[in-house]
DNA sequence: GTAGTACTGGACTGCCCAGTACTATAATGG
DNA sequence: CCATTATAGTACTGGGCAGTCCAGTACTAC
């Protein structure tokens, strides 16, 4: 039972990565593909570190296990959500009336939300629950609420310039977010990805849901 | 490397059951609790055995593998749909006007949706979208899409009583999901269970919902 | 009683996987 | 030119798990 007699005399196969620490992206590239599509159990740690064109040790120098290279990918893009928040409070702020902005804003965020990488993302993380439910609170908390947030916040500056009429602007802020993702969101996580619903499709539900938003939360004495 | 001596001395420690057949039963409560509990990969064939006090290849002359068990604790209480479908009808029938059917159907709705057992399915489903697409397909189109097809017939009867004034009865019924179950349910998937919304609070979230639904599609020479 | 059936209990096979150990090689910096 | 560091490559450890096999036990029907 020999072990590791080391008498390697293979001629190196594999270029050198440039940079220092360069191939941490690589990982992450790898181990998000991955997990993204398989899960978290189905993928094993040799498996992304072929992804990564890298060697297993490698991975283990940049992550102490497997569970933290997840933690990495659920969370790490979450800053991205504010790039989305602060977009809001601009399409708002641009439209030439209420009623436009708000049904601009139903398009901008049903798209976010319904890209395919989200999708699995949420699938992922919601599989994972069991396993990881701080994971899945602070990712909820950082993305999803977050945008409910600023949904909260957008509102209540919309209320105080007397162009929406509302009591509850968080409460306002969670019937815009339903009604604008509510069942295509609901139906996209279960059905697989590559059945993703055309551009057009979710604009007419966007104008629907903003619609219905208005119908409900607009003031009376507005414009138009 | 002797296989199998077979020289079983000790005494039955184990009731055996009455019926025939009597352990499936068994089996499935054991696997749903612990599917339910801990994932589909996490929860092992041994696991579900000791769970059910059965042995593992009385499992296997039930069920021909772990998929299969899996596919029947999913899809096992679909038909049970059936009982919630015809009691919104009869809810709303009941009801002394439009407003409180529309109340009333959020309420027991949302509740159905928000108990943790169901919560639980939704995730363990969504977790396994990769591995079992077919099966999530199938979930979903039997149990939330049974529902809003029951919610789109019962609006197209509301609509063509004058009761509510809407064109498309689809979209209504998919308004009425969104807004009633939205955030709740999407804040309930993320979280642990155990951290189960109060009544009250679902019931206020329910009124809330209708509230806006019946701005929105509520006929305006109706009674009250 | 005899045959059939449902079951137990446990061993066993074959496989997979997270994480580690160890040696060898390339790039970088002094 | 040498030391350090990141990396490759690969074998290995320790463990788990799906599914099978087999010997033996209870219960039922005839």
């Amino acid at each position: 039972m020999e072990q590791a007699v080391g008498v390697q005399s293979g001629a190196p196969k594999r270029a050198r990565r440039a940079g220092r620490l360069a191939s941490g992206g690589a990982i992450r590239e790898a181990a998000a593909s991955l997990f993204l599509e398989k899960g978290y159990q189905a993928t094993s740690m040799d498996e992304v570190a072929a992804a990564a064109q890298v060697s297993k040790q490698t991975i283990y120098t940049h992550f102490a296990n497997k569970e933290e290279l997840f933690a990495d990918l659920v969370l790490g893009n979450a800053e991205r959500v504010e790039e989305f928040v602060s977009a809001m409070a601009r399409t708002v702020a641009d439209a030439d009336d209420l009623d436009s902005g708000i049904r601009q804003l139903a398009r901008v965020y049903i798209r976010l939300v319904m890209r395919p990488e989200v999708l699995r993302l949420r699938r992922l993380v919601l599989g994972e629950v069991g396993r990881f439910p701080d994971l899945a609170r602070t990712y909820y908390e950082r993305v999803p609420g977050r945008v409910i947030d600023a949904l909260t916040t957008l509102f209540t500056e919309l209320a105080h310039q007397g162009r929406l009429r509302l009591e509850d602007p968080a409460l306002a802020a969670q019937h815009f977010a339903s009604l604008t993702l509510g069942i295509p969101l609901d139906r996209g996580m279960f059905y697989p990805i590559g059945e993703t619903v055309r551009d057009t499709d979710l604009d007419r539900m966007a104008d629907a849901a903003a619609r219905v938003f208005l119908a409900a939360y607009s003031a009376p004495t507005s414009h138009d």
